[in-house]
DNA sequence: TATCATTTTGAGACAGCTTATCAATTTCAA
DNA sequence: TTGAAATTGATAAGCTGTCTCAAAATGATA
């Protein structure tokens, strides 16, 4: 697990080193946990990480999860009251399908959406960090 | 301005009836002053009206905007710390293109995502009744 | 390796936004 | 008109996230 994720690894020391900031155990030991998440909140990783340091604290988890957004490792995405922080290194993004009879979930990637939302943007002017789309309404089996 | 809103507070009135809730005063004025605006804080909702009624609630913004939300007039955005609360029968749907660094939000529609998403749910057996699509990022402005 | 200025941490206080509580008031069906 | 049920307003409480600060850790330098 030490060399598994060598590159973010790399790119977060790139960015410490630019700031003058350092490297301690607690950036590495939530690194490591939060490359294994697709999308986690900084209350989860907490509750995760107490098991193997439970004197980790919470703002420190807070703190460096900002980082790593800052670092271009992590995004930051508002959903209802809680921040959930989406790993970037983890390609497949997808997007939500939402039955609202069941609240059934199903997940989704569409290139040629995609692409078509980058088109908009840079027709606005504007730089896409993240996006979110969810679709609302009835699977097959709520509709009947 | 009395039948300016006919159409929507048709649907509330139907939410209401079928839910068991009551039509009041307060929430009429709400509504009313809700379809005045495209999105709009609790908060903002609350000084503007505080001018013609200086005793309406806080509480009350925010448990007539959620009602709202549940009847299909609007829909709550999360956006930083805030919520916003989107007008859904404001000119037709639209989707947004929000800058995250001056908070500037482009409203934009595009017929050839929106045909995307229709194949999409028809793939998965869904049928649509609503969506959102958020982009976020930099505004030209900004990225400097 | 030892030194030490600088950064980071942990714990809790604090702040901003939203919801819960509850007595008083209003609504609306009968 | 009456009365059960829902709503309101004021404020307390809750939740998420940030700030504070003394103590500890880091890492550049000698």
């Amino acid at each position: 697990m030490a060399n598994k994720h060598v590159q973010e690894m790399a790119a977060l020391k790139e960015h410490l080193g630019k700031h003058q900031l350092k490297l301690t155990r607690q950036r590495e030991m939530i690194l490591s946990a939060f490359l294994r998440q697709e999308h986690i909140t900084a209350e989860a990783m907490y509750h995760q990480l107490a098991k193997s340091d439970p004197h980790l604290g919470l703002a420190t988890i807070y703190r460096t999860l900002n980082l790593f957004c800052d670092a271009g490792l992590a995004q930051a995405r508002h959903f209802g009251s809680q921040t959930k922080y989406d790993n970037v290194s983890h390609k497949g993004h997808h997007d939500h399908l939402i039955c609202t009879g069941c609240e059934k979930i199903v997940e989704f990637e569409n290139e040629e959406i995609e692409r078509l939302q980058e088109e908009v943007a840079a027709r606005n002017g504007f730089t896409i960090k993240t996006h979110r789309l969810e679709l609302y309404g009835l699977c097959s089996r709520c509709r009947h």
